[in-house]
Order: structure tokens, then sequence, then C-alpha cells
DNA sequence: TAGGGGTATATTGTATACAATCTTGAGAAG
DNA sequence: CTTCTCAAGATTGTATACAATATACCCCTA
């Protein structure tokens, strides 16, 4: 997604942003994979301008590192910053979810029984990843807040390389708690219920940080 | 500060990018304003890509908005938008407290000490900014989290504009409740005592929030 | 053979020229 | 007098050329 927004006609910097955005959120460039600028001009026939443009909102949305004079590589995740993000989600989550209930329809929160529903008699890693993020952003898209919007995205974004190895490790009926409690949170935003809701959310997010921190193997840096 | 961090010789792009991450945060320029391009690279004797980049740097750490195809402004927050920046603040600065107080030494609590003090003697609004920041940045520097203390900086630089306007605003005596909240973090580090260092801290930013929100003159648009 | 120094190459950073887009203001029509 | 149209100017976006820096490889020495 990055934060392309902007008004009317987005610039070719955008575009590449978007595209490179999707590619790499898609897992077709793994941490670690060094960005050459040209390499990325050529394939979108445009010359290393506005690709450079795109790499620095890339870096912006925590998707690609940059170091000067030097190059640009696919954001890395050590464990110890892979559980800060998840401390940070921990936190911050159950208030977005807190602004979000309020405007959420009933339309809405039917779709979200329904995405859960999809994902207990799903068995593909890749389409788990994709309801999951569907789920969790739809249950925040009533929060009409600029700001923590874009840093949960964030969030979702620089972690969403580990969820994917973790989901791809495990077996069908590791993920039978992650159902559990997408039932729960639905059933708590059924009944309004924002306080519940925010637990059950906070409670799912702190198990998945434990879990991941049982699986080192899973993050190649040391710091 | 800006991410401006990178290893060795900084290229010149991000020494524009701190120099004018400094004098935004000085107040040097107003929410609002418009950057010319142009201006800024004649200003420091460069072309327009090294700006161009230094700008989305400024954007990416929230100190600037850029719109494609229109220009850069000095970001500009509504009531709404710098409520929802403290509500963060409130969740996620009391963990950073509880990252950095392990590893605080007593010669940086003895610091912050001092700097509470000389908050109290000091009068002049701008002084006071700059001191009020250090001695929170001070608080966190024990926590060797990369992530949560990029999401701190970007927070107080976003809200730096408002907390001047407010502290213009005061009189004398109404920093009272600041400097005794300052006294009670630092007494609540020196006995190690984390919980309560937490509830003083999210105290004294939840109180600010609230004092802020009986000012919507500080702000001016409205979304 | 292992290690260090230095040059050639590759890659990133910056300046300049040009293209695309937006903004401003004057003039015409109602 | 107001509002719309359109063109000129201003500003941003992109391409290309060149400069600065970093990387990699070869060669020399111990």
């Amino acid at each position: 997604m990055v934060s392309t927004d902007q008004s009317g006609v987005s610039a070719l910097s955008h575009q590449i942003a978007t595209s490179l955005s999707d590619e790499i959120l898609a897992g077709k460039y793994l941490p670690g994979t060094r960005i050459l600028q040209e390499d990325i001009a050529r394939k979108f026939k445009a010359s290393r301008s506005p690709v450079r443009e795109a790499l620095q909102m890339l870096a912006a949305s925590g998707l690609v590192k940059l170091i000067a004079h030097t190059g640009a590589w696919i954001a890395e995740l050590s464990l110890n910053e892979c559980e800060e993000m998840y401390l940070i989600r921990e936190n911050i989550e159950p208030l977005m979810l807190r602004f979000s209930l309020p405007n959420l329809t009933t339309e809405q929160i039917s779709k979200l029984e329904k995405i859960a529903q999809a994902m207990e008699k799903n068995n593909d890693p890749e389409i788990f990843l994709k309801l999951d993020r569907e789920f969790h952003l739809l249950s925040y898209s009533g929060a009409d807040t600029a700001l923590l919007g874009e840093m949960v995205e964030r969030m979702w974004n620089t972690t969403q390389h580990y969820r994917r190895a973790y989901t791809v490790l495990l077996t069908q009926n590791s993920f039978v708690n992650a159902h559990y409690e997408h039932h729960l949170l639905v059933a708590a935003l059924k009944r309004n219920d924002a306080d519940d809701a925010s637990r059950v959310l906070f409670g799912h997010i702190r198990r998945t940080r434990v879990e991941l921190s049982t699986h080192p193997e899973l993050f190649q840096s040391q710091n």
C-alpha cells in the first residue's frame, strides 16, 4: 500500500512504489535481498530518478532499508525487533479497534464473520495470510484516524515476511487458537463490547508473539 | 533529527534533511507553510535532486506533507489528529520507559533530576520545550529498541509545534503539575519502580492531552 | 599460501535540461 | 459585477550526464 495516497494523478515514483510494495508483501523478494536501482528502473522502463524516490517511500513504510552510498535492501527483522513490533502492536491495535468499533456497520461485522469462517476452511498458507490481513484491517476500518492507521499498516508490513515464514511452518491444527480468537473477537464486536474485544485482540497478538519467539530459526540477523 | 542515522559519510540530502528538521523543530517554519524546492536548493547551494530526497525524508519523519505535482508543506495537525498522537503516546511511551529503566545508569537518573530542577527555575517557553524534550528522550535512552525509538521521536516531532504554541500560552504556575509529575517520575525511576513510573508517565501525557483539547484555537485545520 | 594494497569496475549521489502538471490572472461572456 | 475559459508562468516530475563513493578483483609481498 505505502503512503501513495495523494490526490489525483499519482506520479511514476508512486506507481513504482506501490508495485514494488505489493511484490515485497507477496514474498517475491526475501528479507536481506539487495535492490539495485538500475534493475528496478529497467523493470519499470524508467530512469533511476523515480526509482530512487520510490525506494525512499518504501524505506519510510518500513519495507526497505537504505544505507547511504551503499544501497537498498529488503528490510530484515531480528527476533528482538520482531518481538518489539508485536509488543507495540499489542498496545496500539486494541486502541485502534476501540476507535473503529462505534463506526463498524453490521454488514462489516458479518463480513468479518465470513472471513473468519473462510479462514477455518482454508489450508493454503498464502491465502491464510491474505485473509488474516483482510480480517484485521477490516476490523479497524471504522476508525477515521489518519496517523494510527498508518502506523498499524506499517507494522503489518514490516512483520509480513515473518508471519509468512511462521505460517508455512505450522500444521493445520496449530491454527485452531487463532480461529477461536477470531470468533471471540467477532462475538465481542457483535455485542458492541469494546473492553472484551480489546482484551481478545491483545491476547491474540500476544500469543502470536510468544509462539514466534519459540522459532528463532526464522530470523537470521543477530542484533 | 530525522532518520539520517546511516553509516559513515552522510550524503548531502541527509545534511539538508537534518538542517531543515532542526529549523522546523525550532519553529522557524510555521505549520502550513509552503516549501519550494528551489528556495531550499538555493539556501543550501545545491540542486533540487538532493532537496527532493531530503523532503521525502522529512515527510517520512512526519515533519512535512507532500502532495504529488503540487508541493510540500510544513505538516499541520488538526485538534483531532493531535489528540490521536497523544493517545498513541500514552500507550507507547510507558512501554518504552519499561524497556529503558533497567539500563538507565544512576548518572543518567541524576541528570534527569537536574533537568527537572532546571525546568522549574526557567521561565522561557523555548527553553522549557528544549529541556522537556531532553528530559523525556533521556529517560528513554536506556531502551535499545530501534523501532520504538523511531516512532516515539516521530511523534515528538509532529506534535512539537503545538507543544510550543501551548507552552507560550501558559502562565508560569500552569507548569506546576508538569514539574510535580517530572519529580514523581524521577523518584519512581530512582527506586526502580517500573509500574509506578509508567503510571506517572501515562498520567503526564494524558493530562497534557486533556489540557490541549481545551485550546482548539491553537489548531487551524478542520478535519 | 595467506594477507594487504591498489586499481578497475560497479553503484550510488548530484547537477542540469527538459517534460508534465498545476496555478494564477486576464479577458470575455452572461 | 460575477463567473467561466484559457493561456502564460511557475513549480514539480523525469531523463540523462557526470561526479563521488564503495566494492571486487588482481597482484604483490611476506
